[in-house]
DNA sequence: GTCCCTGCAAACTATTTGCACCGGG
DNA sequence: CCCGGTGCAAATAGTTTGCAGGGAC
């Protein structure tokens, strides 16, 4: 449900492209472990932490190691494919660039449910007071905490696993 | 001229009635060091960081630990006094609830420097795409990372230290 | 007098770095 | 071949915690 077809490894590739471009731009190498890592990343979609990414890569590849994970997300960070996300306290996220500059995030407080959403006009908006004080706007987070669905049904209580039932929030939804 | 009159000391003992009415309720006790830390924190106004926070204290009671601020500073958080903002990738920060409730951020990638904003169209419609996911918004964080006028002015250099001019863009601003 | 609070230092967690060896171009 | 990349483990940075003694109520 989370990788389904929206556009599967469609743009993956071009994204792997862009990728190997800024590597051999900056006479860089291109290697397995760093493919490995930026194909995982690319195609997981939504938010993805290190360890996550750790395990998907693992699992195609097992020798890779924590730092070169740390290593490569920078590239993709530096070379603007990927963005950092930090949440709650613990682990950073990262998510691919293009959700970055398109998506806000609606966070369940209690479970730590992820959902994207997109608003036109708060962008309208946003930037009309940016250039009112004369910034001019590279990218940005909004980030809005608050109570799920479920976790409203269930008031008072902890919110009820939701891997089981899955994305029924009408979003892209994702747990950290 | 960052600590100017905007509202100097005048709710700042609300503040500290409102923290000092916390303790009580929690049968938590009221001591020096939390007093000078609220104090400071209250004072300050703007952002603070746990090691400015440090500094201000130890000024006025030389023995305080690093410890000591980091348990104030969440026991503020727990009783919605203070707020945690962790802009960049250092240091978290710290501001008044008030501003938290109320004001949105702008920060420039090139010097660090901080604005607050306030929009209530902004705020209005955030809450109305929330509702139409079920959400139930309780704070949210929104920032606004770009360029700001002076930095824009040196297009391409870095910015000029801004701690010689003040805050001389509208807005109450701050360094991290 | 009873707990809570404090400072110190050690513990922890997430991330980064040094180093010897491996591998891409 | 050369130089950058990798894995490992050690180092770091920010934050938390355990503990013995001090202070608020």
């Amino acid at each position: 449900m989370l990788e389904a077809d929206d556009s599967p490894a469609t743009n993956v590739d071009g994204l792997m492209g862009q990728f190997h471009a800024y590597l051999t731009k900056k006479g860089l190498k291109s290697t397995r472990q760093r493919d490995v890592i930026a194909l995982k990343f690319f195609s997981a979609g939504g938010h993805v932490s290190i360890e996550d990414l750790l395990a998907l890569a693992r699992a195609e590849y097992p020798r890779v190691g924590y730092a070169t994970v740390y290593r490569t997300l920078k590239l993709l960070t530096e070379c603007g494919l990927a963005a950092e996300r930090r949440f709650g306290e613990g682990h950073t996220m990262y998510e691919t660039a293009g959700d970055s500059a398109h998506h806000d995030h609606l966070i369940c407080v209690e479970c730590g449910f992820v959902l994207e959403f997109h608003s036109e006009e708060i962008e309208r908006e946003q930037e009309r007071v940016a250039r009112s004080f004369g910034f001019n706007v590279i990218r940005h987070r909004h980030e809005l905490y608050g109570l799920c669905p479920r976790a409203r049904g269930i008031k008072g209580g902890s919110c009820p696993r939701l891997e089981g039932g899955g994305d029924a929030d009408g979003g892209r939804g994702s747990r950290q």
